[in-house]
DNA sequence: TTGACATGCAACTAATAAGTTGCATATAAT
DNA sequence: ATTATATGCAACTTATTAGTTGCATGTCAA
């Protein structure tokens, strides 16, 4: 059974920065925290350190909209789009 | 031509008593400022100020997600599901 | 026109969240 | 083993935002 928080899903999304690593995620399947970092800081142009993405991910990971698993050296971070689907129910449709 | 302020409406969205706000307003064409206040007081427990509402739904307006106007003595306010439309679009389908 | 009612505006406080710095730990490669 | 690489953790600073208080404005009814 999953848990359906919907405030922590809402409030993930309420961050640009957070957008935008749901935006480079949803192109791969899968990406390390370091892969990431560098297309946020060159493509993006953010300014942000590592440790600033990873609290990004931990708030993106407690709503369950992303996943990640250690995998050696790296940490590998995957999209979750389940907690989307039916999101806007009850307003829309 | 429809300004699309993902941003506001995401930050908006963010909110927890701005999301009870649109559940209210979804319920009923149309209310007064005065009447959602008494709801959200009565009916949901919220301990907020009619200020407080108010400065909620300046949020929820600048993102598009409520119109409102002055009849008479009173504020009619409106749901606008308008900028939920295509929100999730390019994560999901 | 006076009083009651509904709302608007602005300054302030308090809570939350974004982002940083500094250091520790774990794995890979040489 | 030792070094470089990738990540984890925690305290701190700063920015943002939720919420308040106090007062002003506008409208309706008597």
């Amino acid at each position: 059974m999953i848990k359906d928080n919907r405030d922590a899903v809402f409030k993930a999304l309420g961050d640009p920065t957070r957008r935008i690593i749901l935006d480079e995620l949803a192109e791969r399947s899968e990406m390390t925290l370091f892969e990431l970092t560098t297309r946020l800081i060159m493509k993006h142009n953010l300014s942000i350190t590592r440790q600033g993405i990873a609290k990004h991910l931990a708030v993106l990971e407690e709503a369950g909209l992303v996943q990640s698993v250690r995998r050696g050296k790296y940490r590998m971070i995957r999209f979750n789009r389940e907690p989307l689907r039916d999101l806007l129910k009850g307003w829309l449709d």
